[in-house]
DNA sequence: ATCGAGTTTCCGTATTATGGATAATAACTT
DNA sequence: AAGTTATTATCCATAATACGGAAACTCGAT
């Protein structure tokens, strides 16, 4: 399951060619988790050794790849760098208004966005309860068994949606996730109605959690509450969602307004 | 302050130079917090515009940066990706003896890497203790004034120590840390007499933390365990130093030793 | 000591990125 | 609302740049 998830690499046209094999290099090592030889990755991207030996140079140079003493090579620090400020950006516009979210319902607050087929989160606002959700910046989950998955899936096409469980599976981390597309589409649908997405213990027993898209982001982005099922309950819901709404929007014109 | 942070861009021969200018131009975004329009970039980087288009039109067909509405251009969501998974893969091999040394010691553990000038936490096991030190993943901080950041500064040349001081600079967030040049040649003298440093309240009022640098890295690592002066104290650091020792020294094998 | 897979360096070639000039678009001004 | 300037995007001839075949080298295995 190697030389078919790099298909090669994307070149559009007016693209840097150097630039695009470059990060094609990144995603290949990226793919195959740990280290990556050369001639590994010479078998996933379809190039000749030299030009992946000069192009890895060039990112080690840059501090972007670093090789180990096997000569393998693997992710360099700097992009743990480049990677935090991105995720901090993304969230620094919604920052504040997850901070009122958390002060005014006391549950934590995220924002995520989707990457490849997966949630990454992006930033959170962690309440001052001595019991909270440990949501990690930067932690990846499947889409279909996360509040703000389902709330981005929903304003997806369904053969995006097809193509994202099929490439990234449905796992059911409890027995209240879903597990078949089936399901999955029924899911979306419910949302898209009521507006906004629910985990309902889907993620981590005990957790629910509302959640719901900022429309015409930049990047697919979508905020959420969530906390212990015994706080977080239907009164909690009538207070939270037209919070959550107001926050969507506000977000999203800040998007739009630059800055 | 930003025409001359970026001194335009590095050019290491027999590197890639649309590469090379790529991350330039992806640190120049990085510096400018929030969103760098096309001239402001054109500033910093010393390149004509329409080079600077057309390279940053790659990467934004790669995702890598992400063009605003008003045409700004940002950091995009695949450098999270790839930071998140870079991040992971120098902590990965860590993980294990951290969770040991969490086991046996009952406090948290962390492993953080030297970036440019700034320590950043690439992975951390909590303890499952109520209160227990809450730094996530991905953060950044001040070199003097952390245990990871003075263990890894024991072991670079006084010259760069200097050189990080200086370009860093050297807030002191609490009463207890360092502050001058003078006082961290000290301390770092100290930490290579005993082998580790201590992190006495200089991060944060009321916690102690003892680091070790891991030898022989790839790239500048440490590792340390932090708690609460009550708990983390002489009889902590007994059991806790050799345990830190025979960790570090096993990742650093570890990490020779490829994969 | 010999071999061979894997890695690195070399260097002539032409493909590729380059950047001056120009057009299109947005922002400001009167 | 029309004119003006600043900023961004597109063309395209040029040559500089990245390319990759071939050959040297390194390291682990036999």
């Amino acid at each position: 399951m190697s030389s078919k998830d790099t298909p090669a690499i994307r070149q559009s046209k007016g693209g840097v060619q150097s630039v695009e094999r470059a990060f094609g290099l990144l995603e290949c090592i990226a793919n195959s988790a740990g280290s990556a030889t050369l001639s590994h990755i010479a078998a996933d991207v379809n190039l000749p050794l030299p030009t992946i030996h000069r192009l890895l140079n060039t990112l080690v140079n840059l501090g972007v790849v670093r090789q180990l003493p096997d000569r393998g090579y693997a992710l360099g620090p700097g992009l743990v760098r480049l990677g935090d400020i991105a995720g901090s950006q993304l969230g620094a516009i919604a920052r504040p208004y997850l901070r009122d979210l958390v002060a005014e319902l006391g549950e934590s607050a995220n924002v995520a966005t989707m990457d490849g087929d997966m949630v990454v989160y992006v930033d959170q606002v962690a309440s001052e309860r001595q019991m909270r959700m440990f949501t990690e910046v930067g932690r990846r989950a499947h889409m279909h068994a996360t509040g703000v998955g389902k709330a981005i899936l929903a304003g997806l096409d369904p053969e995006q949606v097809r193509h994202i469980a099929a490439t990234a599976g449905m796992p059911t981390p409890t027995e209240h996730s879903v597990g078949t597309i089936g399901e999955l589409e029924a899911e979306l649908e419910r949302i898209r109605e009521r507006g906004y997405a629910i985990d309902e213990q889907e993620q981590e027993l005990g957790v629910r959690c509302f959640a719901m898209a900022i429309p015409d982001a930049p990047a697919p982005l979508a905020i959420s509450v969530s906390g212990p099922v015994s706080r977080v309950d239907q009164a909690f819901a009538d207070r939270a969602i037209p919070l959550l709404r107001s926050a969507a929007a506000q977000i999203s014109s800040d998007m739009r307004g630059g800055v």
